[in-house]
Formats: structure tokens, sequence, C-alpha cells
DNA sequence: TCTGGGGTCCTAGGACCC
DNA sequence: TCTGGGGTCCTAGGACCC
């Protein structure tokens, strides 16, 4: 019988900065998204107050001034770094695991007993605590779904104390009957209303739904969630995740962009920054997607535009100039004055793992220079910070193009982040200082 | 006035081939 | 008048995840 849990940190943004704010605690607290666009993190008093993840900041203002709410920008670097001290905390007690995302990870339980499987749940949370000051809990089951269902009843009923098996039937059974359909994992909006209009309004409902049925509505995903609901699991722990197939740098504006120097300016930052990924992964794009669109929430669709195209590059690569060049010829292309964007992004596509190094015959010289260039630069930035050394951007004569803007970072189209923490673990001027 | 970013998988349908 | 069938590849769109 396999057995996998599920570690959940909680409310885990807000969490990280109450790690080191204590005057977070005890009181509503949200992180905003990128461009302080929505909620995307609230703690336990916050979600007391009905605010729910994704709710637009601009429509919280009333209750934030009501209620005293702790407002905070997304702070990524800070969040990834607790991440993965979470994650070395936990590698200890379960060494097969799999970072399923940034405040998630699946632990290999299959061959433990009922008692040993809750004792090491209570194990992974109290580390974790201690080691980071993140509290957690701990989601058990014999397939990965009912692990996340697990969890989820660990993080609602007290008496769970944080960790909860359905192991056993009869809790499993009572769980699953209590626990709304759309709160499975795999079923989103649009697959929960179209089961609840056929009469299966619970997750034990849709345990009991034909699989083949399932199949039909759903797909194959969903036939899965029914068998992993019944305890057959189809899904195994990916403890080496797979190449990615597609990596991408897409931001909203703080303002909207209406010229093409400013676009050309937002896109080329975008490229520069989807060519370092590529590099830290060790890929290369043999192709590449610019995308731009005005606001899909506007009321005039008159004025909607949405403009994207592609570009195939005759060998793949990762070099920031090659990549610039073909976003920013892109953009001039596809740009068109009078609309209002709000949104652009940089896509790479159909990657290759370049480990191997399989330069062609005829450019390996230039390639190999053009390797250093790339090292060299990434040193620079990974010192100095991001951006540091950036391609200048070139006119269509070749010739730079003039400063347009005094300093880049007050460039309109950048992002509003007005309540940024300090990146506590890393970044050296930003260490919090102990006073004894 | 103001609504994130970065991914995945699955399927249908068209183009193309022999 | 009557005009096949089967395969692959690619893309767009829809759904989901955190």
């Amino acid at each position: 019988m396999t057995a996998f849990a599920l570690v959940d940190c909680n409310a885990f943004y807000v969490s990280c900065e109450r790690v080191f704010d204590g005057s977070l605690r005890n009181r509503p607290v949200i992180v905003l998204s990128n461009n302080d666009g929505c909620a995307i993190a609230r703690s336990d008093e916050a979600k007391a107050l009905g605010i729910k993840m994704g709710d637009p900041y601009f429509k919280l203002r009333d209750i934030i001034r009501q209620h005293d709410i702790r407002v905070l920008s997304s702070n990524y670097p800070l969040y990834a770094d607790l991440s993965r001290r979470v994650v070395a905390a936990l590698r200890g007690l379960a060494p097969e695991l799999e970072v399923y995302s940034i405040d998630e990870v699946f632990v290999q339980m299959t061959g433990l007993d009922r008692v040993e499987r809750i004792k090491l749940g209570h194990d992974m949370r109290a580390r974790v605590l201690r080691w980071t000051g993140i509290p957690t809990c701990v989601g058990i089951g014999p397939t990965k779904t009912l692990a996340k269902a697990a969890n989820r009843a660990a993080k609602r009923l007290p008496e769970c104390a944080g960790v909860c098996d359905l192991g056993d039937h009869a809790l499993r059974a009572h769980i699953l009957a209590k626990t709304d359909v759309a709160d499975i994992w795999g079923i989103g909006p649009r697959l929960s209303a179209r089961l609840k209009a056929i009469g299966i309004p619970t997750a034990a409902d849709l345990a009991r739904m034909d699989p083949a049925n399932a199949r039909q509505m759903m797909t194959v995903t969903g036939e899965r969630i029914v068998r992993e609901l019944n305890g057959i699991a189809c899904l195994e722990l990916e403890d080496a995740p797979p190449a990615r197939q597609a990596t991408a740098v897409t931001r909203s504006f703080g303002k909207p962009v209406t010229s093409l120097a400013d676009m050309e300016a937002a896109v080329a930052s975008y490229a520069t920054r989807a060519a370092e990924k590529l590099r830290e992964h060790g890929q290369a794009a043999g192709m590449l997607q610019v995308f731009f669109h005005t606001s899909p929430w506007a009321e005039d669709r008159s004025a909607a535009c949405s403009r994207s195209g592609t570009h195939s590059f005759p060998q793949a690569s990762s070099d920031t100039l090659a990549i610039v060049a073909a976003a920013t010829t892109l953009v001039r292309k596809l740009f068109r004055p009078g609309c209002r964007f709000t949104k652009a992004g940089v896509m790479m596509l159909d990657l290759q793992d370049v480990g191997g190094g399989m330069g062609d015959l005829f450019t390996a010289e230039s390639t190999e220079r053009r390797a250093r260039l790339m090292a060299a630069m990434d040193g620079v930035n990974a010192r100095l910070g991001r951006g540091t050394l950036r391609p200048a951007l070139t006119t269509r004569l070749g010739r730079p193009a003039p400063a347009r803007h005094p300093s880049s970072s007050q460039a309109s189209w950048q992002q509003n982040q007005v309540m940024l923490s300090p990146c506590y673990t890393t970044r050296i001027e930003d260490l919090p200082v102990v006073k004894v």
C-alpha cells in the first residue's frame, strides 16, 4: 500500500515576513501579487475578515483601513530562500521527497504504519518550525490526491494538531463527505460548476463517480482524480523534476505603455532576464515568443488589442544579445500606436539542454567567446545585482539609443512595489541587526 | 484610477504526407 | 456521376496548479 505526505507551509508568504518582523504577528496581514495587484497570501486573521485569495487590492482599501490590516508587496527572493531552508530541514527526516511548489513538499511514506506516519508528520512539523520559523501542516494518504485532502483537513480541524492521516477508511469517508468538490486537487471553478450541476457537490460524491464517465467529462485527468480518491495511486513521487519545456518572463506595467520606445525597453528587460533563466538551467531556446496586450478588464472592448509573434533561431540560443535583438525586432513589427498596453511578456520555447555543448564546427570559436561574455555578465550581475550589466538598446541604424530615462528604475512601465520588505537573507545590506 | 506570474497537461482540428 | 484511409506534426484553446 502506497502512502504519501504533503507538507504545506501555512500562509507561506505571510509566515516568511513574520519570521523577520515580529510586529506582523497576531494581526491581519496580506501579501500582494506582483505590481501590488491582488492579495495572494493572507494570515488567518485576514482570512477571518473575509479576504479571499486573488481579491484585487483596490477593492480592499476600505476593509484594510477599518481593521488596520498590514499590507506587503511580495518579496520573492526572501520567499525562495526560506523555501530552500524548509526543504533542507525536511530532507534529513524524509530523504525521498518532491518539491512540488514554493511552499509544498510531497514525502514518500510507503512502508510505514499509521503510528509511524503520524509520528514522522509531527517530527517534520517540529523541525521545520525550529529550523526556519515557518509553521506547516502535514496531510497523509495512500495517494497524492488524498494527501492533499488530508492536508486541508489538518489545517482546518484543531483536533488534528496539524497532522491528518486519511489511511483509515471511516475517517476518509467522513472527511470527503464534508469536502466541497471544488476543494479537490485538480477540480477548478469550471469543472466544479459542471459537477455540481449534475448532482456531484462533494468529494465523496466524486469518489463514487464511474471512472469512464469521469473521463468523458473531464478527460483522463478527471478519471485519475476519481481513482486517486478511492486510494488507487495514479501519480508517483517525482523526485527528479523533468527539464522545463518553456520559460517565460511576463509583467504587468506600473502604468499603461503607449509608446514604441517604452515597449522596446520593457520587452528588452524581460528578454534579458529570460536569457539569464535559460543559462541558469543550462538550456537554450529554439524559439522565442513576444506578446503584449491591453487590459482584459476594460469596459470598452473596441479598444482591446492583443499582439503576439514568434521568432525561430537557426540554432538554439541562450545568448542575451541575440535574444534581445530578436525580441525588439518583434516589438517593432507588432507594435500598434494608439493602444494602452498593460502587460507584455517574453516566452522561450522549444528548449534544449546544452550541457554537452554541441557547437557547430564553423561558429564554434565565436559561440565560445559569446559564452564567456555571458558568463562574465552573469558573474557581475550575481555580485552587484541583477541589471548592473545589460545590453544597450540600439536604434534601427545600429547605434545606441539615447538614454530616455534618467534612472532606469524610474521608468513608468516598471512595476509598483510600494510596500516591499527587506531581503533579510539574500542582500548583505538588508541583514537584520541584532542589538544585545 | 487601480485585477500576478509562471508553469503543466490534454484535446480537437488543420496541414501535410503517402 | 462517381474522388480513401491512415498516419504524424503542429497549434490553439481550455482547463488546471500554486
